[in-house]
DNA sequence: TCTTTACCGATTGTCGGCAATCGACAGTCG
DNA sequence: CGACTGTCGATTGCCGACAATCGGTAAAGA
């Protein structure tokens, strides 16, 4: 077991559960048992159940009452409306950042856009996701805005999941990623509020992107 | 017949310190104990543990780690701040709702008002807020995104605390409050996204609603 | 008197256990 | 043969206890 004991335990454990289900190691569907969890990563049921529980929050498990926690099946509607809300979130983000200027936000986009280029050329899909993660994040966090930040955060496992399955179905290539980004940063230069917006809502909602 | 859902100990724990805290039984900064509350319910340490998370979830409660918890003192900033994501999120559900068009939203919303009316002649604060959060939560209902509609509803408790802080600070009126969201419906009967937008901000973000 | 440090009370982090509840299964009755 | 019901195992909901850690305070040194 890799690093447990870096932050709170139930943090750790979190993170832990939620990589597992990120890498499909752990499959939609999948009944997760408080009790073996926790006999596996020699920590409390307590523990675990805190984890879970903010799991769920993040909407990667459903807990039924009484019964036990699975690991959330994303339909379609799903992920269409995960990306809305995701999309509704960092185009609220945007509209602030344009009334500050995004003179200082395209050279470090850029830049992370160039480090995403490098993982795709390497087929690296981990790689990719955590810079998509931290290309919008740092788009959003720009605002200024601590709660649409946090809102926006709290999506972002949905989001990886969401990429992961249009991925692995071949509704999007990997080579395609930073170009989807770079469109973003050229209409945040440009500095055109609906020429942003458009530029979000394709980012996020155009039809071949889902499932 | 509200307590019909009691769904868990930990939830109603939850709800009766947010109410306290809304109430003002709790004032901004006092410090909550668990040990404490937990002796004053008749429930376990844990079981006020979980709620506590869940409050600080919501933001009305600040957790300092391995000290204590207190109650939420929202600054000037603060306010803005809710009031601006709250803004994103309603006015995401109302784009998708003029969509599917505003027929059959207009009646049920009137009537909303009709009532806070009656509310707010009666001077009964919380009648108005709770039908505020009604009014709100029926229009981004109406959007069938139930994403954003969670996100929306978690922030649910932070606005009252905003709306309750702005009337006793006299920096809003009760009897201004059914005026208001008249607007809105008049908007949302005209139909054009732009107009909605204009009164959903001035709804939300007028410079002599907040602080 | 001011600064440093060791201690103490207060509070939270984590744990394992007990009882309640749910689904599955088998036995029984029509 | 099918439907109903009582029982059993599996799993969670909740609890009290123990250990770790923090802030404040009082004692010691300069």
């Amino acid at each position: 077991m890799p690093d447990l004991e870096h932050r709170s335990l139930p943090d750790s454990v979190h993170r832990l559960l939620r990589n597992r289900i990120l890498n499909n190691e752990l499959p939609a569907g999948t009944r997760l048992v408080e009790m073996s969890i926790a006999a596996e990563l020699g920590v409390s049921r307590s523990t675990v159940r805190l984890a879970l529980t903010r799991l769920a929050d993040e909407g990667l498990v459903e807990i039924s009452p009484r019964r036990h926690s699975t690991v959330t099946r994303l339909s379609h509607e799903d992920i269409q409306d995960a990306c809305y809300a995701r999309y509704v979130l960092e185009e609220g983000a945007v509209r602030a950042v344009l009334a500050h200027g995004t003179a200082d936000l395209v050279h470090p986009l850029t830049e992370l856009v160039e480090r995403m280029e490098h993982a795709a050329r390497d087929r690296d899909l981990a790689a990719v996701v955590d810079l998509d993660t931290a290309f919008h994040g740092h788009l959003v966090a720009a605002a200024r805005k601590p709660r649409l930040a946090k809102l926006f955060a709290g999506m972002d496992a949905q989001m990886g999941a969401v990429m992961r399955s249009s991925l692995e179905e071949q509704h999007l290539d990997l080579a395609d990623m930073p170009a989807m980004h770079r469109d973003l940063v050229d209409a945040l230069a440009d500095g055109d509020p609906s020429t942003v917006a458009d530029a979000l809502y394709r980012h996020y909602l155009r039809e071949d992107y889902v499932l």
